[in-house]
Parts: C-alpha cells; sequence; structure tokens
DNA sequence: CTGGATGCCTGGGAGC
DNA sequence: TGCTCCCAGGCATCCA
C-alpha cells in the first residue's frame, strides 16, 4: 500500500473534492471489497462530509451526522477524484460516489488488498483505531521506546507491526533505519534509548520530506487528482540493493527481514 | 503470549 | 513475441 506519506496526500488531495460536499449517489460494482454493511447508508450516501481523518495508513471519511467509511489502500488503491465518472467496463473500479456537484469519487484497487470499512458513529472509529500505535508522522521518542520495549524481533519488524507505530511501511522502515544509522535486523529491545531518539527523529524527518514530495510512486500510487509523488528519487536504500550507499559508497546489502526486502548500508547502520 | 510463515490478488518485468 | 517465474507499497490468520 501506499504507506503514511502517500495516504496523507491522498487524503488532503481529496479534501478540496469532499468536505461540505453532499454524497448524492454511490454505485457499488463490486461488494466484497466492503468490509461490513453494505448498504448505501453505510457508503455515506445522502451525507455531507466534514472531515478527513488519518491515523498511520488509514483514512476516515467522515460525514456532518457521524457516519463514518474507513478506507484502506492496500497495495494498489486509489481514490480517483474528477470531474469525469470512472470508465464502466474498468474491473478495478468497485465504488463510485458521485457528490451533488457532480464530481465523482472512485474507489480503485486492482490488487484487491484495500477494503472500505463502515462505521456507525465516531465513537466506533475511535475504538477501531484503539488497536493502532501512535500516528508514525509525529512520533515521540518514548512512545517509541515503549513500543519496542520487551520485544525481542528485529526493529524493522517492530516498525512495520501497525499496533507498535502506525504508518510506515516497507519503504520507509528502510530509510528510517538508514537515517537514524540502525541496522534493521537489530533486536528492538536492545537498542539505546539514544538509538530509539535518533530513530523516531529519522521516521519524523523522512516522512515529512516524503509527504512534502507527494510521497513515493513505484507504480501504482496517485493522489485524488492523479498526480504521482515524487519521492522514490530520493530514496537512499530502498530499491537500491547492491548499490553504492550514497553516503559512504560501500555496497548496500539485500536480505529479507520480517518477510520483506530489506536493504541497509553495513558501513553506516550499527 | 510472541513472532514467524502463509495466503490473498493482479500485473509488470526479467529471463529464456 | 511469447511463455514462465518472481516480485511488489499490506495485513489477517494460522501455526509453533
Amino acid at each position: 500500500m501506499p504507506e503514511l506519506p502517500e495516504v496523507e496526500n491522498v487524503r488532503r488531495s481529496l479534501l478540496p473534492h469532499l468536505r461540505g460536499q453532499r454524497i448524492a449517489s454511490v454505485a457499488v460494482r463490486r461488494a466484497d471489497i466492503i468490509d461490513g454493511p453494505r448498504t448505501h447508508r453505510a457508503l455515506l450516501a445522502g451525507g455531507t462530509i466534514a472531515r478527513l481523518d488519518r491515523r498511520g495508513k488509514q483514512l476516515a471519511i467522515i460525514a456532518a451526522d457521524g457516519r463514518v467509511l474507513v478506507v484502506h489502500l492496500g497495495m494498489t488503491g486509489q481514490l480517483n477524484a474528477g470531474p469525469v465518472p470512472p470508465r464502466a467496463n474498468d474491473p478495478h473500479v468497485h465504488v463510485v460516489w458521485t457528490t451533488a456537484r457532480g464530481t465523482t469519487i472512485a474507489f480503485r484497487d486492482p490488487r484487491r488488498f484495500g477494503g472500505l470499512w463502515p462505521q456507525a458513529s465516531v465513537a466506533a472509529l475511535a475504538q477501531r483505531w484503539e488497536g493502532l500505535g501512535p500516528d508514525a508522522l509525529t512520533i515521540a521518542p518514548e512512545a517509541l521506546a515503549a513500543g519496542l520495549a520487551g520485544s525481542r524481533r528485529a526493529v524493522k519488524a517492530a516498525l512495520l507491526d501497525q499496533a507498535v507505530l502506525a504508518g510506515v511501511g516497507n519503504i520507509y522502515a528502510d530509510e528510517a533505519c538508514f537515517i537514524a544509522g540502525v541496522r534493521p535486523a537489530r533486536k528492538a529491545s536492545r537498542l539505546k534509548r539514544e538509538e530509539v531518539a535518533r530513530l523516531a527523529e529519522a521516521i519524523r524527518t523522512v516522512l515529512v520530506r516524503a509527504v512534502d514530495a507527494g510521497g513515493s510512486t513505484l507504480r501504482d500510487y496517485v493522489n485524488a487528482d492523479g498526480r504521482a509523488g515524487q519521492f522514490a528519487s530520493e530514496h537512499a536504500v530502498y530499491g537500491r540493493g547492491k548499490q553504492p550507499c550514497v553516503r559512504c559508497g560501500a555496497t548496500l546489502r539485500q536480505t529479507t527481514i520480517a518477510q520483506r526486502t530489506t536493504v541497509y548500508c553495513a558501513r553506516c547502520q550499527h
């Protein structure tokens, strides 16, 4: 999926299309993408959109009457907004909303790892999000330390655990470990206090930069207006296995941690 | 309880 | 070109 920076860019780009707008109609093309009640009411039909919230990689579309629709983009999910409806024969468009102003918002997800989760109330949303760790964009050192304490798994595995830290995926886990100078295979509970502090700062830094650059587009990701992100060209390690380290020139090592491809510099990261 | 492995899907690229 | 294989931003679920 898009990770936190990509979801945040979807949120920001979707906001002008939806805020204050009434959902005039909803068309469900593929119902099994919806987890929960599959009624138009659950999909916010007739509601006026008040806010778009984000926690980690999850996006919540919140109607003024309290209904909420949580959107998860999975690996290849998109929310495409615009004046023109998506092609009727696009097999990957699963739900289409039309606002009273005539804007269409399409949830498109070829791989279908994403989904929609209707929530009856903001309280239900809060309860759902209690299962997520603190949002990575503003992670504090103490909060990260608490999440890593007592965990024997690799620090990267812990960073990918949304209950520990919400928003980091494979790209930004590797990038943050590189910036912090921490090897991703280190046992989470063995990091020193200053290493955890560096890691927290690195996470915030890389995510803020990625948000500002519009996110990382590897192939599928675009924001609600169809714009690709520009941060992939700034990746120091992700996707650069066996290439020279941008900092020291050593050959970057590639391995597997938590079943995910992992790239790091053995000279810069300890 | 924790943490590792598996499966869910489609599509693109590499290699033959 | 065409075919097969491998890999990909995530995460729920099933095991040890």
